[in-house]
DNA sequence: ACTAACCCTTAGCAAGGCTAATGAGCTACG
DNA sequence: CGTAGCTCATTAGCCTTGCTAAGGGTTAGT
C-alpha cells in the first residue's frame, strides 16, 4: 500500500522522466523531416481516420488555433487534406493524403530507429512493460 | 517475440502517448508557479544535489544555453543559487535555495494533485507498472 | 428574422528548444 | 614562461508550438 508521501513522490519522478525522454526523443529528429507533434496528427489521422479540426484538437490535448496552425503547414505541404464539412460548414474535415500516408511509413522506419533499437535491448518483460504502459498514458492524458 | 513490425508500432504508439500525456500536464500548470521545465530542474538539483550548469544541461538533455536562461529566471527569483566554481572559475555551481526547497514541496503538493489523483484511481498493479516505467524512461532517456 | 451559440481563424504573446559566435579560464607544450 | 588551443558558459537571434482574445461565418432556436 502506497502512503500519500509515495504517491506523490512517484507522480513527481514519473513527471519528469516524461519531460526528459520527451526531449530526448525531440533531439532525434532530423532537419528535413515533420516535428514530433506534425507527426503525432499524421499518426493520429491514419490510426482514427479523417475529423474535424476540433475533435483533433481534443484528441491531441491543443486548443484549436494551435491545431489550425498545425495542419496548416501540414496542408502546405500535402501531407494531409482539408474540406469544409458538407452537413455543417462551420466544421473543417482534415484527413491524411496519400503522400501523408507515405511519408508517415517511410517516416516511421527512419524516424522511430533509435527508440525502437532501444526497445530492442530491453528485456521482453520491460517491453511488455511499455506495451502495458502505452494505454495507460492515454487513460491518464485523457482524464 | 515481437515482430520488428510490432516493435515499431510500439513505438510509434508509444511515443504519441508520451506526447499527449506531456501537454496534457502542461495544462495543469497554474498561472503564477513554475513552467514544467523549471520544476523539473528544481526537481534534479533536490534530488541529486548541487551540480555545474553543463551537468545540468546534459542531465537535463537540453543544451546549455537552454539551460542558462532556465536557471536565470530560477536565480532571479531566489529558487537556486549560482556561484562560480572555485576549482575552476569557468564552471558555474548550481543549487536549490531553501526558497527554491521550500516552493518546491508546497510546489509538489498542489502541482501533482490531480496525477496524483489520478493515480490514486488506477489499480495498485497499474501504480506499480508506473513505478517500474519510470526508470526505464530514464534509461531510455539516457541512451 | 433575429439572436445566441458554435467552429474555426487571425493576431499576438510566452516558453523553451536550438545553433553560431564570443568571452573567460584552464592546460599543455615548446 | 607564454602562448595556442580547448573547454565552459553566455549572448544573440531564430523557430516551433503552446496559449488567450477577438472576430467572421454558419447554424439553430424562438
Amino acid at each position: 500500500m502506497p502512503s500519500a508521501t509515495a504517491t506523490s513522490e512517484l507522480a513527481s519522478e514519473f513527471r519528469v522522466s516524461l519531460m526528459r525522454l520527451g526531449r530526448r526523443l525531440r533531439l532525434e529528429r532530423p532537419d528535413e523531416g515533420p516535428t514530433p507533434t506534425q507527426l503525432a496528427v499524421l499518426g493520429t489521422l491514419e490510426r482514427h481516420g479523417p475529423m474535424t479540426l476540433g475533435e483533433l484538437a481534443s484528441h491531441e490535448k491543443v486548443q484549436p488555433p494551435s491545431m489550425t496552425r498545425t495542419t496548416a503547414t501540414l496542408v502546405e505541404r500535402g501531407l494531409l487534406t482539408r474540406v469544409t464539412a458538407p452537413a455543417d460548414r462551420r466544421q473543417v474535415q482534415i484527413a491524411i493524403s496519400d503522400a501523408g500516408l507515405a511519408l508517415l511509413r517511410e517516416d516511421r522506419k527512419r524516424r522511430d530507429a533509435w527508440l525502437a533499437g532501444h526497445f530492442d535491448k530491453l528485456t521482453s518483460d520491460e517491453r511488455a512493460l511499455l506495451h502495458q504502459v502505452a494505454p495507460l498514458l492515454d487513460r491518464l492524458a485523457q482524464s
